[in-house]
DNA sequence: GACATGACGGCAG
DNA sequence: CCTGCCGCCATGT
C-alpha cells in the first residue's frame, strides 16, 4: 500500500481532532507527525483533504494565523466565513487572538 | 529523467 | 526590524 497515504491519513486525523473554535498550523501538525520542517507537505495533504468532508481544512492556517489557503476553497471567503461561524474573529485574512486559539497537537494530544 | 512550483517555516543578512 | 534565501516532500509538466 502507499505509505504516503498513511501520512495523509495522520494529517486528516489530527485536523479532524481540532476542536471547534480552535485553529492549528501546518508546522505544528508536521511537527507532531514527526515531519517537522515539512510544513509544505501538510499543505499538500490539505489540498487532497478537500475531497474529505470530515477534514476541517479551514481550521488549518499558517504559523502567522493567516488564511493563506482560503483561495483553495469553493470561494475565497468560505474559509473566513466558516471560521467566523465558529466564533473566530478574523481581521483582514488574519485570525485575531491566534495565539489563544492556536491548537497545538503536540501539546493538546500529549 | 529533470525542472519548476506549492495551502510553510526557519535562518541569515 | 525587515527582506531574502534555502530547505522539506510530493506532484505536475
Amino acid at each position: 500500500m502507499n505509505d504516503k497515504f498513511n501520512f495523509f491519513e495522520s494529517v486528516y486525523e489530527v485536523v479532524k481532532l481540532i476542536p471547534k473554535g480552535r485553529v492549528s498550523s501546518y508546522g505544528a501538525i508536521a511537527n507532531y507527525l514527526g515531519a517537522k520542517g515539512s510544513a509544505r507537505m501538510v499543505g499538500w495533504a490539505m489540498n487532497a483533504a478537500h475531497q474529505y468532508a470530515d477534514v476541517p481544512a479551514h481550521r488549518v492556517v499558517n504559523r502567522q494565523g493567516l488564511l493563506t489557503g482560503k483561495h483553495h476553497f469553493a470561494t475565497p471567503t468560505a474559509m473566513q466565513e466558516m471560521l467566523e461561524q465558529e466564533g473566530i474573529r478574523i481581521k483582514d485574512e488574519q485570525i485575531e487572538d491566534f495565539d489563544k486559539l492556536f491548537w497545538n497537537p503536540a501539546v493538546e494530544l500529549l
